[in-house]
RNA sequence: GCCGGGAUGGCGGAACUGGUAGACGCGCCAGACUCAAAAUCUGGUAUCCGAAAGGAUGUGGGGGUUCGAUUCCCCCUCCCGGUACCA
């Protein structure tokens, strides 16, 4: 390490030295140490989808900052990195490169790993994992098996979007404006086997659990609870009117029971499915709810439409006729894929009602006497039941307990609590990914595989030939043995990716294990201290990992109940939109780095030409950067002009983690501006020969001053790190005593003694942030070792002491003045001192002072009258 | 549609528990250095009135609570994330 400073600030000189240094020592390498206190701080792992972007660098940097900060702490750290490597994309550049999705993955993880390493973080690389390495799935494929024997596996039917042009399974995301992405054919709803994971069986133990999780963000717990969707209501049966059957529904408001006037089931449901065999119009309804989106989003925003069935169920309080409707937006996955209508207390049901001439019937009023207007609208809120009988004049939990109550002794109706989250389809159609450990005999049934035979390898050298996953025509996989020797087939669908997201953090802890999927080492490590990644996985990939940490606990392989103790939910990285209109109304994007901004006087954006041909383009919306948007910004092109440094304090410095951050080119170049000046002072300070003892020497005011404000300093800094996050304001602190040390001369012994302080303090706070600069500084400064080892600075409270404080004055709560008062003045003292001020009295002469409010330290409020 | 979040100078943001709105940085303007440019340094920079002192206005819009509201409550607009097969 070298101890004397350049003159000039040279991240591409230091940096990869740096590093080298590192690599070279292992200083990242931990292992179980059970006389320290551990810290595992994680970030979710990325997808390699070829080059690092800036939400990457953003996540990582702020693991990689809470990571050193810990470690200099004290505590034994742990930041491992892997490669949630199944995945999507992966056959999307077979199709389009005729790339294998193996050999696509492997070199872009080899790609990405080396833009990681050049951007200094501290991660133990021996513990790196890729989720398509048999390794590592064939742990999951084993703990498939022992779901399976515990009854939390079970195949059922669902429904998919099934391109009829490919002949092929779509994601939602391929699916655009109701047609395939490639073929352009409208999509159908297919209904085809598949395997579930029973989440639900979890339901109310992921609920309950999150009251006791203090250190997550609210809105993510809010989340996740909406999600879940627990609710207590009644299961009632309509009998059929013919006599042939029973249509069950459940409510969560049978205290509307008798304002019902109408059925509605979905277009998959039997009896709308009977009903079309004989009626071409209904069956061409039904034909056109089959290529209808599965996505909720698009179902809840399209033209509600239904057609009436030729039945009726009678109302099992009134012995009335309903009509039976079949309804575009009742789903068949969700419940028993029937609902009852209560036009007069649901808004759906109520412009369903309005639009077809069904009856609206009011059986709820305010409990305050006021009149509502069903003709404006339904009233969906709690009051007292009406226009129902002998059930009238009843409040919800009464209401809903005298209805139960009757419908239970006659059996048609029980209470049941029903959550809104619907068990785990783990099955996907489609080739990058673990295959499923499952195999079918001659007759179809259902054959697990034997641990002894795991890992289901899946094949990597494929020809890729059309669109379809290629399993399927390959015999040498689809051909199988089964483990008691008969012929037989296996399963060619692969697990959904979250599959492997939903345990990679425990296998962290044993990676290297290969005799189980997790081992003691997991007991030192979980649960995850922090785990830092994007708000857009509030829901599913925190839920799922959820629910199969505590099935793997269940199973005796874990021991904690939670997986994640502390959240840290990072906002995205946006970046304006640049835009021309082409034909057939679509939109070509161009590259901010391709695009020239011109500014008026005031630095107002005014318009923006394309630098190549030096025409106009239009300025859009500021988006999350993405590649349809073409509005990424490399980072390796600004890590390769700033360094590393630079690139991780901008990122920290521009916005606290857990909001969006606006890219800014120029802002970038502030942050390497800042760096420059700080190595400056460094330098010059060192050139004069590093400072003896300050020890006894009396300091002046300036310099008192200075010291006070490097001891605050520390205080803020710590705390904006370890308790708030906000690293922007920790980076806005440290500048203004960077600016305050190279204002305040330094040239006698004593002034050098306070700079040298003040520069180590930098240093230190800046350490986690600009790790590969402050290693060299913390050398020049005159210290063997490693910064990262060094201790973090502890607030000396004698420094912080002051003898005068500044207090706002307001009058009728308007700042009139600001008044120095001593630091131990009582309020009697402030207000004299407030009222004698000149421009306080100009707005208290000829007025009456009916009170003064004086918060200590802060200010004084006087309250006039008159 | 539903669930969650957000909106503060020209821009990113700060104001942590209801107590000085605009810290810090970018940009812009002026000046210094320079033959010149870059780099660097110094000063200014919410808007309006004013030479200044100072005053008025101002945190997406409308209302409310309070001595005092960016912060709490009610209503609304727009933007973003999720919505179960993108990850």
């Amino acid at each position: 390490m070298q101890d004397r400073l350049t003159e000039r600030y040279d991240p591409a000189a230091i940096e990869p030295a740096v590093q080298e240094h590192w690599e070279r020592a292992g200083v990242f390498r931990v292992t179980e140490d059970p006389a320290r206190e551990k810290f595992y701080c994680l970030c979710m792992f990325p997808y390699p989808s070829g080059r690092l972007h800036m939400g990457h660098v953003r996540n990582y940097t702020i693991g990689d900052v809470i990571a050193r900060y810990q470690r200099m702490q004290g505590r034994n750290v742990m930041q491992p990195m892997g490669w949630d490597a199944f995945g999507l994309p992966a056959e999307n550049a077979a199709i389009e490169n005729n790339v294998p999705p193996a050999e696509w993955t492997r070199s872009n993880i080899d790609y990405m790993r080396g833009q990681l390493k050049r951007l200094g973080f501290a991660y133990d690389w021996d513990r790196e994992l890729a989720t398509c390495d048999p390794d590592y799935y064939r742990w999951e494929q084993w703990f498939f098996r022992r779901l399976y024997d515990k009854g939390l596996v079970y195949r059922a039917t669902a429904v998919v979007n099934w391109d009829p042009v490919d002949q092929t399974v779509l994601a939602n995301e391929q699916v655009i404006d109701g047609c395939g992405w490639r073929s352009g054919a409208p999509v159908e709803r297919r209904e085809i086997p598949q395997w579930f994971l029973r989440i639900t069986a979890y339901a109310d133990e992921l609920l309950d659990e999150l009251d006791r999780m203090d250190e997550w963000p609210e809105a993510v717990k809010t989340m996740q609870r909406n999600w879940i969707g627990r609710s207590e209501g009644l299961s009632i049966r309509f009998d059929l009117s013919d006599g042939s059957g029973q249509l069950e529904v459940f409510t969560t408001r049978p205290d509307t029971l008798l304002g019902a006037t109408y059925m509605a089931v979905a277009p998959e449901h039997p009896l709308a499915i009977a009903a079309a065999a004989a009626d071409p119009q209904l069956a061409a309804f039904l034909e056109t709810c089959r290529h209808q989106s599965t996505s909720e989003a698009v179902i809840e925003k399209m033209d509600k439409l239904g057609m009436a069935l030729p039945v009726t169920v009678r109302h099992p309080l009134t012995g009335d006729a309903l009509p039976v409707w079949v309804a575009n937006f009742v789903l068949m996955s969700y419940g028993t894929g029937a609902v009852m209508s209560v036009p007069g207390h649901d808004q759906r049901d109520w412009e369903f009602a309005r639009k077809y001439g069904l009856p609206i019937r009011q059986v709820v009023a305010p409990a305050d006497g006021s009149t509502i207007d069903l003709e404006a609208g339904a009233w969906p809120e709690y009051g007292v039941t009406v226009n129902s009988g002998r059930f009238d004049g009843l409040d919800f939990p009464a209401a809903f307990d005298a209805i139960a109550a009757e419908l239970e002794r006659d059996g048609r109706a029980e209470r049941r609590v029903q959550y809104r989250l619907r068990d785990w389809l783990v099955s996907r159609q489609r080739y990058w990914g673990c295959p499923i450990p499952v195999l079918y005999d001659d007759a179809g049934n259902v054959v697990t595989e034997d641990d002894t035979r795991l890992p289901v390898r899946l094949p990597e050298e494929i020809a890729w030939e059309g669109v379809a996953s290629p399993l399927r025509n390959m015999p040498e996989f689809t051909r199988a043995t089964l483990p008691d020797g008969r012929t037989g087939r296996r399963e060619t669908d692969t697990f959904d990716t979250f599959f492997e997201s939903s345990w990679y953090f425990s296998r962290f802890c044993s990676a290297n294990c290969d005799t189980g999927m997790v081992d003691e080492r997991a007991d030192y490590w979980m649960p995850v201290d922090i785990y830092i990644g994007g708000i857009e996985h509030a829901v599913l990939h925190l839920l799922y990992a959820r629910f199969f940490h505590k099935a793997m606990r269940d199973a005796g392989l874990v021991k904690s109940d939670e997986p994640f103790t502390r959240l840290l939910t990072q906002g995205m990285v946006c970046k304006e939109t640049y835009y021309r209109d082409v034909s057939g109304g679509r939109r070509q994007y161009f590259n901010p780095a391709d695009v020239e901004v011109e500014t008026d006087a005031k630095g107002r954006v005014t318009a923006a030409r394309l630098t190549r041909d030096g025409q106009p383009v239009t300025i859009g919306a500021v988006e999350k950067m993405s590649k349809s948007k073409n509005n990424g910004v490399d980072p390796q092109a600004l890590i390769d002009r700033y360094g590393a440094d630079t690139v991780r304090l901008y990122t920290m410095f521009a916005a606290p983690p857990d909001q969006s951050l606006e890219w800014s080119d120029s802002a970038v170049e502030g942050a390497f501006r800042f760096l420059k000046s700080l190595w400056r002072l460094t330098s010059e300070h060192v050139a004069a020969g590093l400072p003896g003892s300050r020890e006894g020497a009396a300091l002046g005011d300036d310099l008192k001053a200075l010291r006070r404000h490097i001891h605050e300093t520390i205080a803020k800094v710590s705390d904006d790190i370890s308790r708030r996050y906000k690293f922007n304001t920790a980076i806005a602190a440290v500048m203004e005593l960077v600016n305050h040390l190279a204002r305040t001369p330094a040239e006698d012994a004593v002034a050098r003694g306070v700079r040298h302080e003040g520069l180590e303090t930098v240093v230190l706070l800046l350490s986690p942030i600009v790790p590969h600069a402050a290693q060299v500084l913390w050398a020049a400064l005159g210290h063997d070792g490693e910064v990262m080892d060094a201790a973090w600075p502890v607030v000396d409270e004698a420094a912080l002491a002051r003898d005068a404080i500044e207090l706002v004055v307001q009058v009728n709560g308007r700042k009139r003045a600001v008044i120095a008062v001593p630091a131990d003045a009582d309020q009697a003292a402030c207000e004299a001192a407030a009222l004698a001020e000149a421009n306080v009295k100009r707005f208290t002469a000829g007025t009456t002072v009916r009170k003064i409010i004086v918060v200590p330290g802060k200010l004084v409020n006087v309250v006039v009258a008159g």
